[in-house]
DNA sequence: CATGAATGAGATTTCATTCAT
DNA sequence: GATGAATGAAATCTCATTCAT
């Protein structure tokens, strides 16, 4: 089937170039088709971005929910949740370079947004996973804020924390799950008699600062 | 001079429809003079887009150094200075959301930036403000950890909570300020003894969930 | 396949109009085909220009290589060689106006050559075959001086009459070739005793002047 | 008077760059003027261009017809003629340069020449100059055939001959003169028993061939 | 008259999309 | 379905020309 060797390929081609500077040739040439092909798959070229976004997102919620975290304390379900997120992200690096360019992590404008995806929502349920994911750490009192809130301070750790280790060429992103965790629930606060939080695990060409 | 409303038209423009799906014809019209005339300003789009961002980023920087912050506490200095730069933002709300498409709060791939900038660097500067306010709160003691993580984490928060702000559609931004610097100092861990934390300040027309 | 076409449709309208006034336009309209279609063969305007100058001097050439002069006196090859050629260019008459307009009779300045052609040299052969041609006859002591200079009193001859003889409106191109070699050889000095020189061939509808 | 300056200018400008691809801008920057001024004493650029060729013409004629050539023989006269005539061609190249392009040395179609000087005719007084002497040596016998073939043939050996030695770089063309009368009046035929004719003036840097 | 920024028609070129094979 | 050349609307950019200063 060829509907996912284009996907793979508009994935890496959007993420190289952007969606609209991204040319539907580039896309066939990249999946070794011919562009009519593309178009026997997909009315527009917005509906290859859409279709990306649906599947990608549809096989992350499937993946998050597939095995739900165990009730622990909310600090390790967040930790395990994190660690199967950045896991999936890892796979998709290119994804989620695009996706952040079109919503995944802050709104975009309304007119942006329609111009491509229409009235569809790709970022929704995704968002809902999130959301649900801090309410319940709310609700048990682990975490205390408003939820719209708390999942927007998440989100941003998270985006910021992976394309700085994507741009530093890290290889595992997983790894950081940890330190996303601990600035989400703790801050960049010094806590002395605590153990000095992680100054970044060390790299073998640069010493840690 | 027709540059500045050049500037302000194209800020508008990209704003709203994107870098790339906008025309130099709509932001002719939006800044009321004929197309050739942007040509005479600048040579190509993308010169456009790059003024824009160094102007403003020149301006940003600008306003951050005139009052430096003086010698309290790192979290009153913080503070200080997130309302001072959300200030700013507040007056350039479509500016942001054209600079975060474009690597203001996240590296993007080199491949997407140099086909824009070449090899400016226009957000270098105000990145080096960001860095430095958190390194001297990591010399005083008063944060830790790696000065470089945390500066990502600091400008991811600011990210998140303005967008979410913006998209909101709330009127003053740098009322978030203190919202954005307790989660950045101290995260989402509720604290038993502390005062509840913010449930988001209420606003008239919607309760506040 | 079109490239054809569009080199036919090419050749006429850079003949009336001028390479630089042509639009691809009215190229395409011509080869009644799309404009993108122009671009599927060429990459861009100039290019068309060279392929057309490319494959017309290719196939000149090939013309005038395919049956070699035979070993008569000098006289009598150089009439059979331009007779050859001027039945070339009878049927390529549009092509020559054009190339005449871009140094295929007199060298132009580098500058505007380089801006069309780059390093490409369209002419370079056809030229050694003019040049060889001559030099053969001074070897032979048929006629004399630098093959270089007498190589271009050749080509300003044949230069001359041809572009005379299509202002004229005459049929036949080729009849011109007595003409041509004559002067070429003998010049225009009137030798008494000679029979008076052709005073023009005359023309049905106008009388010789 | 900037008038002047400006056909000084173009003269450059269009050798250069050819018409259509030089711009008035261009034109303006050489004269060391606005582009506004140029459009004080030229109504369009083809004015600039007409006036350009119509100056030079008249200016060549007035030089040609200021002394006028001796009742020598026709050799004679034709030499001196030619002479006076490349010393005019030396002092303007460039003019030539363009000339040459439009229609000088050989006709244009009409639609081509049309677009640009309308129905002026630059170049008719020349043209009947160029005739007349040729006719005035038919009519004393010098030289014999048809007055209307024999200028071409003159005109296009001056052409070829004045061209290449412009592309060889040579200084001084007026040097030309004695070879084109030559190669005009007797052809490159050889001739035993004559002196050898010219190989080509010798040039410091390369023997003669 | 000189100036040069503004103008906008128009040319080149790109690329999403179609469709005959 | 797959193919890829053809299509032509649309975008960028150029430049002759105008006109307020």
């Amino acid at each position: 089937m060829f509907r996912r060797a284009i996907l793979d390929a508009a994935e890496a081609v959007f993420a190289e170039r952007g969606f609209h500077a991204a040319r539907i040739q580039d896309v066939a040439e990249r999946a070794q088709i011919a562009v009519g092909t593309v178009y026997n798959h997909f009315a527009q070229k917005e509906d290859v971005l859409l279709a990306l976004f649906t599947e990608r997102m549809r096989d992350m919620h499937a993946e998050l929910v597939a095995e739900p975290s165990p009730p622990e304390a909310f600090a390790d379900r967040l930790l395990h949740w994190l660690t199967r997120m950045l896991r999936f992200v890892d796979r998709h690096r290119s994804f989620f370079a695009v996706a952040s360019e079109h919503g995944l992590t802050a709104p975009r404008p309304p007119s942006a947004t329609e111009a491509i995806f229409g009235d569809a929502r790709p970022f929704e349920r995704i968002d809902a996973d999130f959301r649900s994911l801090v309410r319940d750490g709310v609700a048990e009192g682990a975490i205390a804020g408003d939820a719209r809130l708390l999942t927007r301070f998440l989100v941003g750790t998270i985006h910021a924390i992976v394309f700085g280790a994507v741009a530093d060429g890290r290889a595992r992103i997983e790894d950081e799950a940890p330190r996303i965790a601990a600035l989400f629930l703790r801050g960049a606060l010094a806590r002395p008699g605590e153990p000095p939080p992680a100054k970044r695990s060390p790299r073998p060409k640069r010493a840690a600062r």
